[in-house]
DNA sequence: TATTGTTATACTCTATAACTATA
DNA sequence: TATAGTTATAGAGTATAACAATA
């Protein structure tokens, strides 16, 4: 058995050398750290792709079941709630969405009265979205589940961990 | 230490208090700080969502313009560069992407002649995919590129910090 | 009977352009 | 003329089910 093989240092043509000629059976769990030790598992952005993968389904199945809420339905929400007055504009820029998607979002959260548009007196074209009393209730409740989430997922990280991570995100996210 | 305000504080109704009252012209870089102070702003699958947006513009970007790639065949095509000689099943499996999806990415990798097909001795049902020649000489190139992306995008982050992140993500990511 | 790859299908998400009302 | 919001539409991404070959 290959104990720790470095994978891919330039290997010319010797297609799966390394797979055949080995045995017959691979342990499922050497197999697991082979992809691991790949040179695409040690891609941050691959592994950013792969955390949010697993977190927004995560958050998503939480907020779904509890309060049939989506993970994009709650940032506005958030932001709503947060007491800065964001017009769509905002939002759009904010949260990385095209202006047509804010619309919907705001659409379904204002039909389900958790929020209402408020046409900004500075300037009549923008629509200022604000929470109601109920809104800022479901909010909540949706901030409790996602950090549950954020705990779940990192489970793996001591506090201090946690804390590093969100400094070092927060430091190239914006 | 809580140098980021505490936002959304059960405000009641008083809409726009902090943006009402401060005056009629708001600075943008206030503004966004106002943003970045937020609530959801603070959240790590937040940040962790906004990074692989970000990310995922620039790489895409980047492959497409000097491959004619897309990041989501690079990782298929990284890992039967490998030589750990992926089954399908497997790609799909590390990739968190449905069997489905992967027959496709393979197609149009094979009919660019950079990976093939080879039929598992062992299990005559499932297909290893493995990278030609030419496969392993762009994934080489595909690899320098994403490498740069995340220079880029990393750039606000000591060399150090930049380990550190990649030490933490591979923590949480599998 | 169960699994791998495949195909077909539908659903969600994302991006683009055109329209309106305000500026 | 330019911008905020809206609408419509198409494209990309994702999920599901059914099928053939193999186990």
């Amino acid at each position: 058995m290959s104990p720790a093989p470095p994978p891919h240092t330039a290997t010319a043509a010797p297609d799966v050398t390394q797979t055949i000629g080995v045995g017959q059976h691979e342990e499922p769990h050497d197999r697991d750290a082979q992809f691991r030790g790949t040179t695409l598992a040690s891609q941050v952005q691959f592994l950013t792709a792969r955390l949010r993968s697993v977190g927004h389904l995560h958050a998503n199945q939480l907020l779904q079941q509890h309060l049939e809420l989506k993970v994009r339905h709650y940032s506005v929400l958030s932001l709503a709630t947060s007491g800065i007055g964001p017009s769509q504009r905002e939002l759009s820029e904010f949260l990385s969405l095209d202006p047509s998607q804010i619309v919907s979002l705001v659409d379904a959260l204002e039909h389900r009265g958790l929020v209402k548009r408020q046409v900004d007196a500075r300037d009549r074209r923008s629509r200022i979205v604000v929470a109601t009393e109920e809104g800022q209730r479901v909010c909540h409740e949706a901030e409790r589940l996602t950090r549950a989430s954020d705990e779940v997922v990192l489970r793996r990280l001591t506090p201090g961990e946690r804390t590093e991570l969100a400094r070092l995100l927060g430091k190239v996210a914006f």
